[in-house]
DNA sequence: TTCATATATCGACGTCTATCGATTTAGTAA
DNA sequence: TTACTAAATCGATAGACGTCGATATATGAA
């Protein structure tokens, strides 16, 4: 036994129809790869922090100035961070003079646990 | 302007007690770092992808030669991310005969989830 | 214009990681 | 015991990633 229980993956050119639990088909590759782009901007303390420190201030915003000194990192560590949380979709930047602010994309970080509710 | 809001982190030696929108201070070094190492886990497509395929089989577990044709990896690198993904607390492993059987962790998911919220 | 500041980008370095083939460990059956 | 199979572990390698210092871009002020 064991070994002989074929899965469903959904594939382009494959129909699937039939046999899971809860009637979805497995994730295929191309999803995969998508959902995973996210969990990789997710995957680094540093962008949790960063994440955390823009959602729990008050003004729901924040530059890169507010931001490098909590977390300890350079200016331009902390300039890569964000544009890697911005490429996600997690984070807006809005150029004001000088300043660049950033703020949580509304409904994002909902999204993202989606993600996971619908594996 | 800018640069003068100083937005609070919770370190064990300092005392907050103010000023959040929820109520709730930013994540500290140590908390990131801890939920960083469940992104991680979800960071790769082929380990959502072996998520995703326990969760649909209608048994709710699978062993290893079930999952090695669906990713087209080796045998060893599916063991690889199996490994990263029961360290992460995400998927069982039950050992029966000579097959290994992975199923997910009840509740894993959401917990993950529940980590973005509560960011 | 020149100067100063805030941010982004570049280039490099070290570390981590995904993958593989080869080997080892474990279980089952003869 | 031996033989076979499933899975884990080992060792190596290529590529990705986090961080930094140096530089470039851009905005505002003098």
């Amino acid at each position: 036994m064991g070994c002989m229980t074929s899965l469903q993956i959904l594939e382009p050119e494959v129909d699937v129809s039939c046999c899971a639990p809860s009637g979805k088909p497995a994730l295929s590759a191309k999803e995969a790869q998508q959902r995973a782009l996210v969990f990789k901007a997710l995957a680094d303390p540093n962008r949790l922090r960063l994440l955390s420190i823009v959602k729990a201030g008050q003004s729901g915003e924040a530059c890169v100035c507010d931001l490098t000194e909590p977390l300890d990192l350079g200016q331009p560590t902390v300039s890569h961070h964000l544009k890697i949380l911005v490429d996600a979709g997690l984070l807006n930047r809005e150029k004001r003079g000088t300043w660049a602010y950033y703020s949580l994309v509304p409904g994002a970080l909902d999204e993202a646990a989606g993600l996971l509710a619908t594996l």
